[in-house]
RNA sequence: GGGCGGUUAGCUCAGCGGUAGAGCGUCUCGUUUACACCGAGAGGGCCGGCGGUUCGAAUCCGUCACCGCCCACCA
């Protein structure tokens, strides 16, 4: 069965994940006893293709539900993905553009039927990556936002949310994103910073011809539908024009000059112009002074004239409603230079400054937003905001890192009402009926609309279903439980829900996080999870966001065609810890591939020496210092491990498989055990090397399992540790009982050291390894000398040695010299080093410990931290003292002697 | 404008009250029962600045300086 000198990854990851999956390794079990363990994947988008923020977040996931379901959990991620409303619906907009056809000629059935099929054909990619990947998600269960199951879910909470009052109708402002024309939520818009412009314009006052009102804005187009203008009530500028009227250039309107707070003295010119139907805060001033709030953009931005006809006048040398008209149609862009331009023919351009502001934009469509005045469903998200802060702040969901619960807290405190309409062909369409007066019907389906509006009517009537779908993020936040069947009580839903681990990107909390929040103790009446693990961003090496545009991404799926996915894997488990993003490149991934090799090379070196699992294997009945060295070393590995996966230590876990691995499996152990494996060595000590270093390898192979998990099963199977495909499936390692672990601790910590300070002796005086030397010790202990005795072999090989023994009268001249605890380690090596630079060395080891004692001797000479500090601190303060004393009398000896 | 992070060896980052650590890189040496995707060794840091608390501070508090992110309606 020899193992091939290297993994090879390309070939053996797809067979083993195959192998896992048909055999159903993945599946939870709902009729088993143990307690279970989920976590819900957040579904990524139908459309998606694996990027490496899923590759992280994905690989730590499957590290946690692998290592849950080796500790015996009842295990369940729930895979699945989101039908994604409009990145999908654009996705297939340009296939379609593509063909020559737009979505509004073949209508919406044939749109929505060609999405489906769309997704029929395509849908799968990111679910065949996340196998490549190695996710052990339970794909039987597999589910889509859209759905059957979840679409009577999403109508069951409509109709509820309806019923309840929480879901209403309203016509006011909204972010409107005219490239895709459909309203958005506030967190579909990001702020971007643009250069652009500040406008002062003139308003003439009316009937006082040459007296003006100045305004500032950013956006001259919107003038025309300005229906007032505002300034603060004590302003000692404006103050006396409050009462007055202006007449809107260009348009011609008489406008009222009113006082309002929100006009601030210290911006602008003081005085404001108020356009209520496209600007926020216009809109709340507009309400207040019950202002007319016409729109002067339609839904695709461009100017539209319908709503001020009827206020236009002509008014010489100020306004024009022949110019105002030939605006009609155009874009804002196109206008705002035309209304400009206009102005300053007619000297109302007070003058321009350079202005830099933060432009709303639609974060799928990419341009700026507009707000428009539309009436659109919302959902009163204050009502169901206030269980989900008690939750968190009650401890009933924490956040892991905590600080995220600040972000958690002052989005929530602070929520506005959530848009949920869209005006998109592609998602759940909402289930709410018009009669002819337009009278709403909210039903799950058109027969309980259309009962409805019998008993409305008192008769029949023909309803229409409202064209609108909902928000994606409506269904989302469904997800941790109408993936399990609701509104059907199903046994999954029973006891799956709450799942105990989300795992997701901060930059979601409010889209995603926030929402099954709300939606999952509104629903469930508990929250949808325990813990919130928020994971790292991934940058790229220099710490920029990677995006495609800036073209610095890292695809995932090259760097496992290159290195494996579990060198993949293991990078990402090593550098995600407690930060806030982890900077990734192509170099970190080779790198840690070096340790998958050398996990499967120290492998190799165990199978050729005959390790060979043995399932009677007692770790209580070995008696080598180097087994039980072994063992409790493991013991130790096991333990830092588990701690660090509870504390969600991706970083820590990684690093202390790393350093057992490398530091002590394959640098101390395997080095030890190599002249007991040797023909002639002891045979019972053979034997129980071979069994211990058999044992062991399978712990590591255990612990490091969820982590890179491809590498460690292929080794578990070509051992035969267990059937083929089974360590998926095996516990979790636990600590053993180790007899005589800490004397064997003892033991082999002094050897190791010894080596090491015999081979930093030798390379410092650049002794070549071709000429061993003796090792004399000079005043050891008997017990000293019996340990140098069972521990010669080793000792010769390692640290070059001819031989180890006591020092027998005088120290020969020329020899190197160093102090290891009690004793004086002696190298005769006359004449193969440089006596004044081993005099040199000696004195620069002297210099450092002097200048240890004293500082250690000064500390104890104060009385206060003797009186002050911990008794256990000072009494290491004395220990360290003393030894650095006794040290220096060993080394000044040495130096003397070098005379 | 509000909030949150960060600043430790050339690079990437741990450590978060008891005399500075890892990986990678660098330099030197090395092919010895797995592994050169290797082994051995070495060098390298007034832990961003300034104050304070403490017997003791990289670690706690204050303050400043940069860097990054999130949120916000500033004409």
């Amino acid at each position: 069965m020899a193992l091939d000198s290297r993994f090879a990854p390309g070939e053996i990851e797809p067979r083993l994940y195959e192998g896992w999956e048909s055999a159903g390794s993945f599946a939870c079990d709902p009729d088993s006893n143990a307690t279970p363990f989920t976590i819900m994947i957040p579904p990524p988008n139908v459309t998606g293709s694996l990027h490496m923020g899923h590759a992280l977040t994905f690989t730590i996931q499957d590290t946690l539900i692998r290592w849950r379901r080796m500790q015996g959990r009842d295990a369940l991620w729930q895979p699945g993905t989101d039908h994604a409303g409009i990145a999908t619906q654009m996705v297939v907009e340009r296939l379609l553009a593509a063909e020559g056809k737009d979505r509004r000629e073949i209508g919406r059935d044939a749109f929505v039927e060609r999405v489906w099929q769309w997704k029929a054909e395509s849908g799968g990619t990111i679910t065949r990556q996340l196998r490549r990947l190695g996710a052990s998600l339970d794909w039987p269960r597999e589910r889509f936002t859209m759905d059957d199951g979840l679409s009577a879910a999403v109508k069951e909470t409509f109709v509820k949310l309806y019923n309840e009052g929480l879901i209403y109708r309203d016509r006011r402002l909204v972010n409107w994103d005219p490239k895709l024309q459909t309203a958005i939520s506030d967190l579909e818009v990001e702020n971007r910073e643009i250069k652009g412009s500040l406008w002062y314009l003139r308003y003439p006052i009316e009937r006082q011809p040459g007296v003006f009102v100045i305004v500032a804005t950013t956006r001259p187009e919107t003038m025309l539908g300005d229906t007032a203008v505002a300034v603060h009530p004590d302003n000692p500028v404006y103050g006396a024009l409050i009462g007055k009227r202006a007449i809107l250039p260009l348009v011609g309107r008489s406008i009222p000059i009113i006082a309002d707070t929100y006009a601030d003295p210290e911006k602008g010119t003081g005085a404001v112009k108020i356009t209520p139907a496209h600007d926020f805060n216009d809109f709340e001033v507009g309400r207040r002074h019950d202002l007319p709030m016409p729109s002067v953009l339609d839904r695709q931005a461009r100017v539209t004239l319908a709503e001020i006809e009827d206020v236009m006048a002509v008014v010489p040398g100020v306004a024009d409603p022949a110019f105002v008209r030939s605006l009609a149609g155009q874009t804002r862009f196109a206008a705002r230079s035309a209304i400009v331009a206009e102005l300053e023919r007619l000297e109302l351009l007070e003058r321009i400054e350079p202005h830099i502001n933060q432009v709303p934009h639609g974060d799928r469509g990419g341009v700026p937003v507009e707000p428009l005045l539309t009436t659109q469903w919302y959902c009163d998200a204050g009502v169901l905001a206030k269980p989900a802060i008690e939750a968190v702040e009650t401890g009933r969901t924490t956040f892991v890192p905590k600080q995220w619960e600040n972000t958690f807290f002052s989005w929530m405190r602070d929520i506005q009402p959530w848009c949920i309409s869209r005006q998109l062909w592609w998602g759940h369409r909402i289930p709410a009926w018009y009669g002819p007066d337009g009278t709403v019907f909210v039903a799950k389906d058109p027969d309980g609309a259309e009962a409805q509006a019998r008993e409305h009517y008192g008769h029949s009537e023909v309803l229409v279903q409202d064209e609108d779908v909902l928000d994606t993020w409506f269904s989302s936040g469904l997800w941790p439980f109408s993936t399990l069947g609701w509104p059907e009580q199903t046994r999954e839903l029973a006891r799956y829900y709450p799942g105990d681990v989300l795992v997701t990107g901060f930059d979601i909390i409010f889209f995603w996080v926030a929402r099954m929040m709300m939606l999952g103790l509104h629903m469930m009446g508990d929250v949808p999870f325990r813990t919130v693990y928020i994971n790292a961003l991934v940058r790229d090496e220099r710490g920029q966001k990677m995006s495609k545009s800036k073209g610095n991404a890292i695809d995932p799926l090259e760097l496992m065609d290159t290195y494996g996915a579990d060198a993949l894997r293991f990078t990402i488990c090593a550098l995600t810890g407690p930060g806030r993003d982890v900077k990734l490149g192509a170099s970190r991934v080779q790198d840690y591939r070096g340790f998958v090799t050398k996990l499967w090379n120290a492998a190799r070196f165990c199978e050729m020496n005959g390790m060979k699992p043995d399932a009677g294997f007692d770790p209580a009945s070995v008696t080598l210092p180097l087994s039980r060295w072994l063992l409790a070393e493991t013991n130790a590995a096991i333990r830092e491990a588990t701690d660090a996966l509870e504390g969600y230590r991706f970083d820590e876990y990684a690093s202390a498989g790393y350093r057992f691995v490398w530091n002590t499996f394959c640098d101390w152990f395997l080095e030890f055990a190599k002249p007991l494996l040797v023909q002639g060595a002891a045979p019972g000590d053979a034997a129980e090397t071979r069994r211990v270093g058999a044992y062991v390898l399978g712990q590591i192979l255990r612990l490091l399992h969820p982590a890179i998990p491809f590498v460690t099963e292929e080794l578990w199977d070509r051992f035969g540790y267990g059937e083929p495909g089974s360590l998926i499936r095996t516990a979790w390692p636990e600590q053993v009982a180790v007899p005589g672990a800490a004397q064997a601790r003892a033991e082999l910590d002094w050897v190791v050291r010894l080596i090491s300070l015999v081979r930093s002796v030798r390379a410092e005086m650049n002794v070549p390894p071709s000429k061993p030397s003796p090792i004399l010790l000079q005043g050891a202990s008997l017990d000293l000398i019996g340990r140098v005795e069972r521990w010669m072999e080793a000792i010769r090989r390692l640290a070059r040695a001819s031989d180890v023994s006591a020092l027998v009268g005088e120290v020969p001249k020329g020899s190197a010299q160093a102090v290891l605890d009690g004793a004086t380690v002696i190298l005769p090596l006359q004449g193969l080093i440089d006596l004044a630079a081993e005099a040199a060395r000696l004195a620069k080891e002297l210099d450092k410990l002097v200048a240890d004692a004293k500082k250690t001797a000064q500390k104890l000479a104060n009385v206060d931290f003797v009186s002050k500090a911990p008794e256990e601190v000072v009494a290491e303060n004395r220990e360290r003292l003393a030894a650095a004393q006794s040290e220096i009398v060993r080394l000044q000896a040495a130096l003397d002697r070098l005379g």
